[in-house]
DNA sequence: CGACGGGACGC
DNA sequence: CGACGGGACGC
């Protein structure tokens, strides 16, 4: 993650210096701040990138003061915080994302405490965030990040209904990655992607037996997020062909499919939801000896 | 507790 | 009861 923050929401006025005495009066410790400009005019590009000691260092402060309001700002800017890193960005590209929603957070669960919760189960854990809205309150959920398939699994079972976090049991249910139009031209054309398509699901559909990886293969399909290969980068020549392609196909599927897309969100939901109480009331522990052994009956594999 | 409606690729 | 990041890479 190479030990730093990636900073938005700046204003003209936040220099280096402001905004490395908010991190101190926030009690933590950059080892400094570098506010990106633009190119040609030199105007604040209103973003930062903030580098500390360690990563441990940088995530712990993304957790602390994500969402808090930046000291001496008025009217109030609060800190808008990522994680930065020239190869994780492009990995995000190329990678998969193990990430849970997680819902039914009170009004004083944070960033940081969200991720402590689940820290203290996962190892693989990346970050935490609860959603806010532009006034700073929470919107009721969040996301959490995983850094393998196993423990975002896990989670979806073992910590849904937990108590212990704010007032309220936690629901957890899979996490759809967030569309990003971008990536349309990107998915809808090669071989190569139909076939990562084909290796992704199969793996997931025997272990979630509702409707969810089907239709996720549709979403994957028009917005480009499911698991792409790495693919050599195209020619100009070939990715002008696969723009043109892709244009169309997105275009004739975006109006059909578009009413479909907001229909199948919220049932995954529900259908998680009532699957793991099947699976949780009759017997937890054994469930959770199950996925932590990574055993699963051969026969249950094959059926589905 | 079923399921919106704002806004639309990339040249 | 809710589905994220709109803006991202110099010294």
């Amino acid at each position: 993650m190479q030990c730093q923050l990636w900073m938005g929401s700046l204003e003209p006025n936040m220099t280096e210096s402001f905004i490395m005495a908010a991190f101190l009066r926030m009690g933590q410790r950059p080892l400094a701040v570098k506010v990106m400009r633009n190119k040609f005019t030199g105007e604040p590009a209103g973003y930062a990138f903030v580098h500390f000691q360690t990563d441990e260092e940088s995530v712990d402060a993304m957790h602390k003061l994500n969402g808090k309001p930046i000291p001496g700002t008025f009217p109030v800017v609060r800190f808008r915080l990522n994680t930065a890193s020239r190869e994780a960005r492009a990995n995000l590209q190329q990678e998969r994302e193990f990430s849970v929603w997680v819902g039914d957070l009170s009004p004083d669960v944070d960033d940081y405490s969200l991720y402590r919760v689940f820290a203290s189960k996962y190892s693989s854990i990346k970050t935490a965030k609860v959603i806010l809205d532009s006034s700073g309150y929470t919107k009721g959920y969040g996301f959490v990040r995983f850094g393998n398939e196993e423990e975002q699994r896990n989670a979806l079972y073992a910590m849904n209904g937990y108590t212990g976090l704010g007032n309220k049991p936690l629901k957890i249910c899979t996490a759809v990655p967030k569309p990003k139009s971008a990536l349309i031209t990107q998915s809808a054309t090669s071989t190569t992607t139909s076939a990562s398509y084909s290796s992704g699901t199969e793996y997931s559909q025997y272990y979630d037996p509702s409707a969810y990886w089907q239709n996720y293969s549709a979403w994957s399909g028009y917005y480009g997020q499911g698991e792409p290969a790495p693919q050599p980068a195209p020619t100009a020549d070939a990715a002008q062909a696969h723009a043109a392609a892709a244009a169309a196909a997105a275009a004739a599927a975006a109006k059909a499919q578009t009413d479909d897309l907001a229909l199948v969100d919220h049932k995954t939901c529900i259908d998680i939801e009532q699957m793991n109480q099947e699976f949780l009331d009759p017997e937890l522990s054994l469930w959770d000896s199950l996925e932590s052994s990574k055993w699963f009956p051969p026969d249950l594999i094959e059926a589905h």
